[in-house]
DNA sequence: ATAATATATGCGGATATGCGCATATTTAAT
DNA sequence: ATTAAATATGCGCATATCCGCATATATTAT
C-alpha cells in the first residue's frame, strides 16, 4: 500500500511525467534531460532519483554520465505496469512536443559547457 | 496535461486509494466511507469531492444521502484507463482488508448517530 | 597532482496538501 | 414552522513538496 503511494506519487508531478515521456522515446543521461525540458541540473536529476526510487528507471554509469532508461524489469509491478499504460495512452500536449523536439537537439554535455566551444568525443 | 496530472494527484493519496479500493467492491454515501475507513466527516468528504472532480467518481442524490460510484462513463480517458488498471491489478494490504471488513458493517447512518448514547442536550 | 565535467545532495524558502474543527447547506420528518 | 441527519466547505495549522543555490562527490583528462 505504501509502495502503491509512493508509485503515484511518483507520477503525479509534471516534471516527472516530462521525464518519463521523453525516456520512454530512449534513454537519456541527466544533462540531456535537462536540456530537453529545459531545466536546471538539480531539478532533472533530483526528479529522475525519484522515478528511479519509484521503480520506474534504472541507472547506468557511463563513463561520467548516468545514463536512465525505462526499467524493463522493475522490481515493483505497478511500476511495470503503469509505465505500459502511460506507454499505451499516448498523451497529446504543447509542452511534451516541445521536450521532444528539443531532445533532438540534445547533446551529452552539461550545464558548464552548453553555449560555450565544445570538445569532441 | 495538467488534466493528467489532476488524475495522478488524485490517485497519489493513501485515503483516495482505500476509497477508490471500497468503492470498487460496491456504491457508498459518504457516511459508509467514514464507517469503511474510520475516518472523519470532512475528510471522507473532501476526499470524495477530490476523486470525482478527477473525474474517477460520479455522485448521485439519494434524499439526504449522495452516492459515490466508480464513474462507468468517466468525462476524461485518463480515469477509465487508470481505474481499471487498479481493478485489475488489486492490492493485498492490511489496511485495505480492515476497510473491506468494516464496510460490510456500514449502515447509512452519519456522525451523530455513531457511537453515542446520547442525541440531545 | 590539478582542472574540468557530470551528477548528487544539503539547505532554505515558497507553495501545496491534508486534516480537524466549526459552520453552512440541503433534505426529510414531525 | 422546528429539529435532526447527511454532506459540503471556510479557516487555520502542521506537514510535505518542489525548486534554486551552493556545494560535495565521482570520473576523466592533462
Amino acid at each position: 500500500m505504501q509502495e502503491l503511494v509512493k508509485v503515484m506519487k511518483a507520477l503525479s508531478d509534471e516534471t516527472r511525467l516530462r521525464i518519463l515521456n521523453i525516456l520512454l522515446s530512449r534513454d537519456c543521461c541527466v544533462c540531456e534531460v535537462m536540456q530537453a525540458l529545459d531545466i536546471s541540473q538539480s531539478r532533472a536529476s533530483r526528479n529522475l532519483g525519484i522515478l528511479q526510487n519509484a521503480g520506474f528507471l534504472e541507472a547506468k554509469k557511463d563513463g561520467t554520465w548516468v545514463v536512465y532508461s525505462v526499467d524493463s524489469r522493475p522490481a515493483n509491478r505497478y511500476a511495470t505496469y503503469l509505465a505500459k499504460i502511460f506507454k499505451d495512452s499516448p498523451v497529446e500536449d504543447e509542452v511534451l512536443d516541445r521536450d521532444t523536439r528539443r531532445l533532438k537537439q540534445a547533446k551529452r554535455v552539461g550545464p558548464q559547457a552548453v553555449g560555450k566551444g565544445r570538445k569532441s568525443d
